[in-house]
DNA sequence: TTGGAATGTCAACAAGGCTGACATAAAGTT
DNA sequence: AACTTTATGTCAGCCTTGTTGACATTCCAA
């Protein structure tokens, strides 16, 4: 089994020790509490929830995607994203355009109201990621964010880099 | 807005700017679909859920602790907790001892059958951030844990201190 | 002895996952 | 032209896991 090109021969490997790794998972789940309790906050207010964000959140990324790839990032059935957007239509927070190329497509945008709450949502869970970088410096950012992409299954991995270039 | 108040001030704070923020930000989001992602499997397979496997990891990691720690730490209310509990109890892979010294408590504990559930859980779970750690090495690793830490809320860092070092 | 803490339980409800079935329109294929 | 596939929406129903509120029990402590 390769070791992923790194040296094990004198290195110090405790780093990959049981209960290093128990650290890590536990650190993980403590951590994303803190990573989504301010946008919970925020939504909980308004009568929507974590599903709400994240279509949000992914409209506002890439901007008249349709139905279909929202559901591949978001890894739901097309009914319980469809229970969420419609929601955000009726509620004014989200076009639907058909499309002009293909009209089985629906593209969607968010509103300048749901262009607002994005704002608000991700200013807040902002901030707090932005006190933790700076509390840890550049090297650890690095780390953090080389160890979360090592996480992530093949798929997600994909959209995350399309994501992360498009930028 | 766009730039979130950055000062250039000869230190390089780029990693501080929006975009880093909001790649972090996903980066969170899409690993830790991949951190639940093998747990979840098992445990549907077992008509458990992630509920069940927060239950079942804390108890292991503190055998004994009582119910009002476990719902501190899980941050849910009683009734949640409880609920999850008393199916574990039932299927026995939990233990409830009433408290010798307060006998209003109730102390929690793996049975055999748990036990060897967690261990099925944990070593899932171990392996995928093993191979991430492994893939990234021990400087991106620390980086990782410190920015996590920095990301929680000051009672989950309690709670995860004290786990830590409880060792 | 009385108050409060720790726990359990019952009931009801909501969000947001899921499956399955079915409808429609548009696009692609034969 | 007929047929199939794709993209989407929708209805119904189920599950887990969260919530609140009300109430009972046990038992420590002042």
């Amino acid at each position: 089994m390769s070791d992923g090109g790194r040296q094990s021969s004198g290195e110090d490997l405790l780093f990959l020790t049981d209960d290093q790794l128990r650290k890590g998972i536990e650190a993980m789940f403590f951590a994303y509490r803190g990573f989504t309790a301010d946008p919970d906050r925020i939504l909980a207010d308004k009568g929507y929830g974590r599903a709400h964000h994240r279509a949000i959140h992914f409209i506002n990324r890439a901007p008249g995607t349709t139905v279909n790839n929202l559901l591949s990032i978001l890894g739901v059935t097309k009914q319980s994203l469809n229970r969420v957007l419609r929601t955000l239509i009726e509620d004014g927070l989200v076009e639907s355009r058909v499309g002009s190329r293909d009209k089985r497509e629906r593209h969607l945008f968010l509103t300048e109201d749901g262009a607002a709450l994005e704002r608000e949502l991700s200013t807040a869970q902002r901030e707090r990621m932005r006190g933790a970088y700076r509390q840890t410096g550049p090297a650890a950012v690095s780390g953090f964010k080389q160890v979360l992409e090592a996480m992530m299954d093949a798929e997600m991995r994909r959209h995350y880099t399309r994501l992360k270039e498009h930028g």
